[in-house]
DNA sequence: GCATAATAGTTATGTGCATAATCAATGTGT
DNA sequence: ACACATTGATTATGCACATAACTATTATGC
């Protein structure tokens, strides 16, 4: 691949994020949220309450990260933390009343900023549009086994990838 | 749309942000840069000497972000700042010679990282790839004024005042 | 000419994210 | 039983990004 295309596909990426990024914090700090706060929210509210170690895996982001977004949304009132009676290493994060408000509202704005973003775009461009960011998020997951410790070199490591 | 596919897509945007510059870091550390000192370089290298407040359009990014950059990268020797001429406020960044043998690798690892990034979806996908991401970039961009004068907006635009 | 607005840049501060180092608790091997 | 690695979490530090407030220069209105 020649530079020009590259960048300009590495260029949109940045340029999404940043953007994306963005409008979600204009969006988000009404409800006095950050970026990032909002995916711990919705992932407590979808799977319950969990220990920093699984949010931080089902999040994508390091422990330290968690530490920090947890406290600050403790001190919010929106998650408790609790210690765990089978592992006193680990903390147990739940929502609060508040918080399960708070994410409930977060849902709406969430609805509102994706269909902002896929404005204009043909309806089986949307559709197809989440496997194919998902298979660009796979290529550069470091964090990930890989699957594969092959030597293979851009050949279609399309693994049959069971939901986890 | 509903959330499940809502949060599909943001989730999808948000992953792929933190992954794809994850990786990037990880191929820029050799050289000694974070990610986002690359863009700089590369626009300097592209569009050569300009001030500061084109770096800041150009890039995408506010002007604060535009002043640490360059002055740690005019730390490591690898762009200089020199007063304009013309105007006494701005200053005229441009690349030294290590800064454009720098570029030059970067370039490299570009390419690299949009290759991987690409890996195992059809060349179609990837040609229409860059579009699709600057659709969506410019549907969420706050800063641009519009600009738009809808031209071709197929659906949805149901909502042109505050959606919330 | 001069007050005022607009612009280029910086500083201060705050956020999410990262890595490295550290501590406490839990596993595991011999 | 005990040394040792592993794991959960935290602290310290650094970076890119943001906004707000500020200085210095340039442009504009009267």
């Amino acid at each position: 691949m020649d530079f020009e295309h590259a960048d300009a596909l590495n260029q949109a990426i940045r340029l999404l994020s940043l953007r994306h990024r963005a409008r979600a914090a204009s969006l988000l700090a009404p409800l006095g949220l950050h970026t990032g706060q909002e995916a711990l929210l919705l992932e407590l509210d979808r799977t319950g309450p969990m220990i920093q170690a699984q949010l931080s895996e089902a999040l994508g982001c390091e422990p330290p990260s968690v530490t920090l977004m947890t406290r600050k949304l403790e001190a919010g009132g929106h998650i408790r933390r609790t210690p765990a009676p089978s592992d006193k290493r680990a903390s147990i994060v739940e929502l609060t009343d508040s918080g399960k408000a708070l994410a409930d509202q977060v849902k709406q704005l969430w609805c509102a900023l994706a269909e902002e973003t896929v404005g204009g775009l043909p309806a089986e461009t949307v559709a197809e549009l989440p496997g194919i960011l998902k298979t660009l998020t796979d290529n550069v997951d470091t964090r990930r086994p890989t699957t594969q410790a092959a030597p293979a070199r851009s050949s279609a490591v399309r693994s049959p990838s069971k939901a986890s």
